[in-house]
Parts: C-alpha cells; structure tokens; sequence
DNA sequence: CAGCACTCGGGTAATTAGGGGT
DNA sequence: AATGTCCTAATTACCCGAGTGC
C-alpha cells in the first residue's frame, strides 16, 4: 500500500545529509546558506535537499557554476 | 525517529582516524595528501576518512606493498 | 489536542587546513 | 622520506529557547 508520487523528486532531510557527511546538521544548513547546496523549503521554513545533488557532491563531483 | 541513512557509508573524522594510529592528526591528512588513505571532503575542505578502509589499515591488510 | 523528534535561529568553543621550519 | 610543532584563517561542533513535522 504504497503512496503514489506523482513527480516528486528525492528530498532528504537535513540529519540524512548531515550523517552522510559525517558533519553536524547545523552545518549542512550553513552549506545552504552559502549556496554550495540547493535546498527547497517546507512552508514552515525547513530545508529538504536533492539526494541526487547530495550523492553527486559526496562522490566528488564538481558541480557547475554556470560560468566559464 | 532517528534519521534514516541512505547508502550512509560510515567515515571517520581526522581526529579519530589519528588517535586509532596514535599519530598528529596532521600525520593523516599527510597520508590522505601521498593517496595513501582515500579521503571524502565535506563541502567546506575538510576531511573525512571511510571507516571500512582504516579499520583494515589497521588491521594489518596487505595495501599494494610488497616486502620483496 | 497532545507529544516527541527534528530543525530553526543565534552565539561561542573546538578542529581542521595550509604553509613553514626542526 | 616521515612526524611533530608553531602560526593564522577558515570550517565545524555544541550551547540555548522556540517553532515545525507528523
């Protein structure tokens, strides 16, 4: 009896990110604050975070910066 | 409810990966420099280890270094 | 409605990075 | 070649009370 999701896209939680790093929390939100990682917000003001940005940052993967 | 990890793999801060050896801490992020130890870096250059490869360090596995 | 775990803020210690020198 | 130590700047970790998520 799964809930159906229409075109969600993987969101983790600020502890998911923080334990994959092996940092605290608060620093994950720091990271967000700096615009080194995208996060979206719940209407209450929390941060949910792209897994598949998250992974490709923990594998190394320089991100675009829309520059050249 | 405790955060679920996703592919969480385990690391290991330079702190504790240097009082497992007993070295500085600055003697592992010497090792992580030579590629010695494989090192994930947090968003903001600081490093952590995967717990899975010191503990065979450690354990006296066979890395790529023959005795003759 | 109540309750608990988590997150949000801010502020202040503790680690870490990096280069240089023994 | 390999560690340990000194220095400064940057990043990260733990403290609090209040609000969100479920």
């Amino acid at each position: 009896m799964t809930a159906r999701t229409p075109d969600a896209e993987p969101l983790l939680t600020p502890a998911e990110v923080a334990s994959m790093f092996r940092v605290d929390p608060k620093t994950v939100t720091r990271w967000a604050k700096a615009g080194k990682l995208t996060s979206i917000r719940t209407l209450g003001g929390h941060r949910r975070y792209r897994e598949v940005e998250v992974r490709a940052l923990l594998a190394g993967i320089p991100q675009q910066r829309s520059e050249a």
